[in-house]
This record gives C-alpha cells, structure tokens and sequence, in this order.
DNA sequence: TATGAATGAGCATTCATTCAT
DNA sequence: CATGAATGAATGCTCATTCAT
C-alpha cells in the first residue's frame, strides 16, 4: 500500500468520522437547526477542519444521503443481477430490500427524501450533484430492470417499467415522510416499518399479473 | 351582523390578501429564499403588519397550507357524502379529486408535504397545529370512508380502510414530492400530472377486487 | 416641504452619523482593522443598521471618499469658473484649493488615495463607482482648465493640460502617502503641510513660462 | 567557505525561491486575495515551511519590497558617485534609473507604495523595519547627493536637496498609484511610464537653474 | 529541516421580530 | 390599526499560524 493510498484512506476515514458526528447531531436537534460548529463539536473537530473536508454545509449534508443512496444502489444492482431468482422472487427481493434500506438508516433516509426536493440541490458543486443523479439513475434503472424481467416473463403487467420505477420510488419516499409527519403529529413512532410492508404489498398486488383476471 | 362580526370578516379578508402575496413571492424566489419583508412589499404592506395577523413566519406558511387543506377537505367529503354514485364510481372520483387538488396549486401543495416531515409543525401555536390536524384527519377519515364502502360492497380487497388512505396519501405526497426534485434535476417539467395518473391507476388496480382472480 | 422630502433628508442625516462614526474609528484603530461592528458601537447604532443605509461594507468606506470629492469637485469648479482671477491667479487658487482640501480631512484623503490603486474598486456597486468616476474626471477637467487657460493666455509652457492635471493630483497623493509613511517610519508628524506646499511651488516653477529664459 | 555561512547562503536561496513564487502568485491573483497558502503551493512547499523563513506575512509581504529597494538604492547610489557625470548628466541618469527601476517590477513597486503608508508598517520585525528604513534613507540620500551637485554646481535652484529628494520620491509613488487606479478605472493600461517621463521633466524643468529668467 | 493537518478567533452579513410613533 | 426603522443574535466561512511527527 503505497503512502498516496494510506492518505487517501486516512482522509476518508476522517469524512466519514465527521459525517457520523452530523448524524448524530442531526438525531438531536433537528436537520434545519444544526450548524456546523455543533457537527465540528460533536466530532471534537474545529469548525475550520470540517471545511478541509467538505466544500460547504450543503455539501456535508448531501454527503450523507450519498452514503445511502450508494447502499441503495449495490443491493439494488445485486438483486438485479441475481441469476438464481426468477422474476417473482426478485419482486419480493425488491420489496425486501427497500425496507432494508429504511431500516439502515431512517433518518438518513428523510434527509434523502427531502433533499430531493430542495432548491440545495441547485448549491451543490455539480461533481457532487453528478454523483447523487448517476446513482439515482442506476438504482432506479436497477428497479426498472427487474420490472423489465417481470413484464418479459409475463408476472408483471405490461407497462412502461421506468414508470414502475418512479412510482416505487415516490411510493417509497411518500410513506417515509408521511410516516416523520405521523411521528410529530400523532406521536406514533413505530409505524413505518409496517406501512412500507403494506403499501409495497398492495403496489405489487397492483402490478402482478396473476392478480388478475 | 353585527360590529364584532364586520372586523372579523375584514380581518379574514386581510390575512387572505397577504396569503396571496405571500404565494405569490414564493412562486417567485423559491420557498427557501423569501423573508417576510419580501412578503409584505409584495402584499404592499409593512412587515410589522403581517405580526398583525400571523403570529410568525412559520404560521404564515402553515396557513398557506391551510388552506388547500380546507379545499382538499370539502372536495373529499363531497365525494364521499355523493348518493349518486356507487363504490366503484367513488373510488373513481376520489382519483380525480385528488389529481384536481394537485391541479389546484402544485406549488403550496409542495409546501404541505414538505410541511409534514418538519421540524416547523413544531413551532406552530397550538391552536393552528389542531386546525391542520384535524383538516388532515378529516381528509383521511373521508378517504377511509371512501374505501370502506368498497370493502364493503366488495369492490375493494378486504384490508384496513385507515391503511388504504394513508397509502394512497404516502403516494399522493412522494409523486408531487419526486416530480419536483425531477424538475430539478431532469428538468423534466410537465412529468407530473401524468404520473399521478397512472400511480393511481395501479394503486386502484392493487385493490380492487374486481382485478383479481 | 413634503413628507417624501423629509425622509429623505432623515435619512441622509444618519448616512452622515454613521460616516462620521466610521471615521472617528478609523482614525483611532487604522482602516485595515476597523470591522463594521466598530463602527456601529462607535455610532450607537447595531451592526444591521449600518447595512440599511450602506450596502456593505467597501460601500461605506468608497463613501467617505466620495464626500471629500465632492467638497474638492465644488472647489474646483469655483475656481475654475472664477470671472475676477487672471491665469496665472488661478494657478495659485489651485494650490491654495489644493492644500485647503488636505487641510480638510487629511486621513479621509489617505483613505481615497489608497482607494485608488485597490482591488476594492472592483467591489462598489456600479453606481458609486460611476459616481466616484464622474467626480474624479469633473475634478481633473476642472484643473485642466485652469491649465488650459494658462496655457492660452502664454502663463503656462505648452503642455496638454490633461496631463499637467494628472501630473498635479499625481503629485497630491504621491505627497500625502510618502507623508503618511514618514510619519509612521520616523514619527515626523507635522511635514506634510510644507512638504505640499513646496512640492505645489516647485511644481509650477516647472510649468510656468515666466520662469523660462 | 565555513560550514555556517554555506547553510547562511542556502537559506537566503531558499527565501528567494519563496519571494519569487510570492511574486509570480502576487501578479495571478492581485494582493489582497493571496494566501499564505496559495505562495506555498506556487513554491512547491508547505505552508508550515514559509514561517521557518519568514516571520509571519506582512514581512514575507514586506521583503518583497526589500529587494527592489536594494536594487533601487544600488542604482542611485551609482549614478550618485559616477564620476564621469556632470550635475546636470546626473539629474536626467536620476530619472532614467527610476524609470527603469519601475520598469523593473511595476508590481512590486506598487506594493511598495503602499506599504508606505500602510499599517502593516507596524507589526514589522524591527530587524526589518530597520532596513527598510535603511535602504530609503540610504536612496533618498544618494538622490539629495545629487540634488545638492547640481545645487553646489549652479544647475539646480536653491532648495534643501532632502526636500527634493522626497518630492521627487512622492512624484514617483504619487504616479504609479494614480496610473494603477487609471489601469483599474479606465482600462487605460499602456499610460505609466510615458507619464512618469514627462513629470520628472517638469519636475527637473521646475527645479533646473537655466530655465529660469 | 520540512510537513500539512488542525486550529479557532474573527467578521461580514442576514432577517425574523419588536416597538415607538 | 399600521408603520418601518431598528434591532442583535445567529452563522457560515476564511486563513494566518502552530505543532506533532
């Protein structure tokens, strides 16, 4: 391992330090309401160290949902490409791994959901928006394929599959955010898990042909 | 009518005026970007006006929401209350409320669900918070009712009508919201109304019974 | 005298307050360190205010320059248009206006000396600058004239009088700076006066034709 | 050559490689904005580095000066004692060795100006605060030398030969500052040295003997 | 000697909110 | 009721300088 690459590594250890801190903060006070000196004590770092890091605020922030959005997209793009799984077992697959998903990280998730849509997007350096749009392209290319396999093989209903794509995936974030806004209005915490298992369940209802007549 | 009675309709019709201005600004700069001086000089009145009226900023902006609400609300009780129509022709109707609430004000609508996942509806006084609530439950108990009906007249699958109308809300609320960050990113304007549509179609599809074997 | 009227002349009233506040500290903690929460202390005023009447910050600072040209635009202009003086009258009027001006406000002078060759021009707003600009050619035509005068009635050596007026405010700052350092290398406090004066003599020596075999 | 005094030269070298990148970083991207650490990358060292060879900036900043001051001095001082060259030979060798020292390094010369009259002045070492005091009393004092030939030698009017000195030293800092403000508001950039030419001819016509009557 | 990661004080600017008129 | 000038706390970001290695 060459010295280049130790640095390189030591630096990423570092990012990653700093964007478990802001998660932490962020689990404590709110996205709106953290600044960066409460990331930099959280992570017994100086304001001015996050900034060796990280370009600005927003681009923190969108590093979190990158970390997620590239654990998306491996499962994903596994499921994808399983050969042993015929088209319905990859249905269920896809359903299993987006509740997965959630449960890897729910907080990170809503920063996600929300971050789409937000004008921060319009203030992220454009490497970093390329890298969050390529892989929301891959995974949702990754879903479309999978309903792609499930339309050919005659399981899925014939459809546009990028449709289906979008429409799990704004299915997906949906429930995410109205289950946040369940949690501060109604106080019921425990929700979501259960209303993703229902509402994919009732979307794949929707798409399988056997369901129907 | 009587003196007390006049005010409060004058004092109505203010806040209505500046909900408008304050609509219009955001259309504008973008909802991130507009300070209530923007606001009032675009109602063409002072900032210290609109504390007349809204307790703070926050619940100017609730109250934008407030207001589709309302509207959304008294179209889904209408639906819902209609003895003209049968369970079949409801859920229907219930599509098309829906879609023409979105049509109504895309933009506010935004606002409403990004409202509900935010640390704002903590700042919202009490009584303002109830209101939006109850708007919201009244909503989903007449989409409940709604699917009840289906359940019971065998149109629709036999599953909680209470977890029908929050998947279809959760559907409504991640389409608007993914449509928008697709804007963003895609400049993919006019994608939206066409994806609700067939959003609901499936969804429709997934519990109907008729669809089924 | 209208209520428009009024507030207008209000409000250039606290634009000169917070000038003159801004000032003061300059002069006590030197222009490179004053920050704007500085001035608004020395103004009794909050660090938001001074931003009501100044856009940033370089704007207050070019707009103490502006005063002091204006005051020797006026000047100028009065003695270049001064019926009674003959050509060679004049040139010492231009002198004694000269010096009259440093006499003034010595470290504003300084202030826009340095604002010359500064990056800091680059940041004005368009307006000023073009203000600044406009003041600057009006002063400079002002001496050109009073050169060109000379040079007509046969007191002056046949120059451009364009370049006799940049010479002479070349030599002003040159003065004024040079001064300024002497008096922060060796303590020489009270040398500037002379050293203008005699600069301004010998000065005309050079362009005066009398003086000439 | 003893061991100390080859780390002694080694050390000067490497001070000039930092002044010379300083320089090269200086002329990119204007005084104002550069960081210590931009002169270190342009150096190809750290930043740790530069404060082994300089104090802090404002002396790394003021060196810069030092080196032109050397040349200058070096220059005066040899027109001063050229034999060969009569009072009035030394008067135009005068102007043209502080026209070619401009031509030397405008850039630096213009930091040099303004370091005069700058409080930067302040927070020197004074080591070299001491020998930038040094080197300009040594030139002015060559240039009194000179002054005062052509006083003795009748060519030049009967003034203290010092108050020349600094008028002809405020003349030369007075147009550069003034030419650079010309370069920045009136993208007159070819202007300068024409200009210094003909102000040091009147300057030498107002003070020359066999002009007069 | 050289490094360069880390520091942290410092600062311009914004904007929701207030209150004297 | 209405005003709008004034507030001042809050915050993202910079950069000269240090120091452990």
């Amino acid at each position: 391992m060459g010295i280049q690459e130790r640095k390189e590594r030591e630096r990423g250890r570092r990012r990653q330090q700093i964007m478990i801190a802001a998660k932490r903060v962020f689990y404590n006070k709110g996205f709106a309401r953290v600044t960066m000196e409460d990331i930099a004590r959280e992570a017994e770092l100086s304001p001015g160290t996050l900034y060796l890091y990280f370009k600005n605020k927003d681009e923190l922030c969108a590093s979190l949902s990158l970390r997620i959005l590239q654990y998306l997209n491996m499962r994903l793009r596994h499921v994808s490409s399983e050969k042993e799984l015929d088209g319905k077992q990859k249905l269920e697959a896809l359903k299993n791994t987006i509740i997965n998903v959630y449960e890897f990280d729910p907080l990170i998730l809503v920063n996600l959901f929300r971050l789409q849509s937000s004008e921060t997007l319009k203030n992220l350096s454009p490497e970093l928006l390329a890298d969050i749009k390529e892989l929301f392209s891959s995974s949702l290319s990754a879903m479309s394929d999978i309903f792609n396999e499930g339309i050919k093989t005659g399981v899925v209903i014939d459809k546009k599959p990028e449709a289906l794509a979008d429409q799990m995936w704004a299915l997906f974030s949906g429930i995410v955010l109205w289950g946040e806004s369940k949690k501060i209005m109604y106080n019921n915490k425990d929700y979501l898990k259960q209303a993703l298992e229902t509402a994919f369940e009732v979307f794949l209802l929707g798409i399988k042909r056997e369901n129907r007549v």
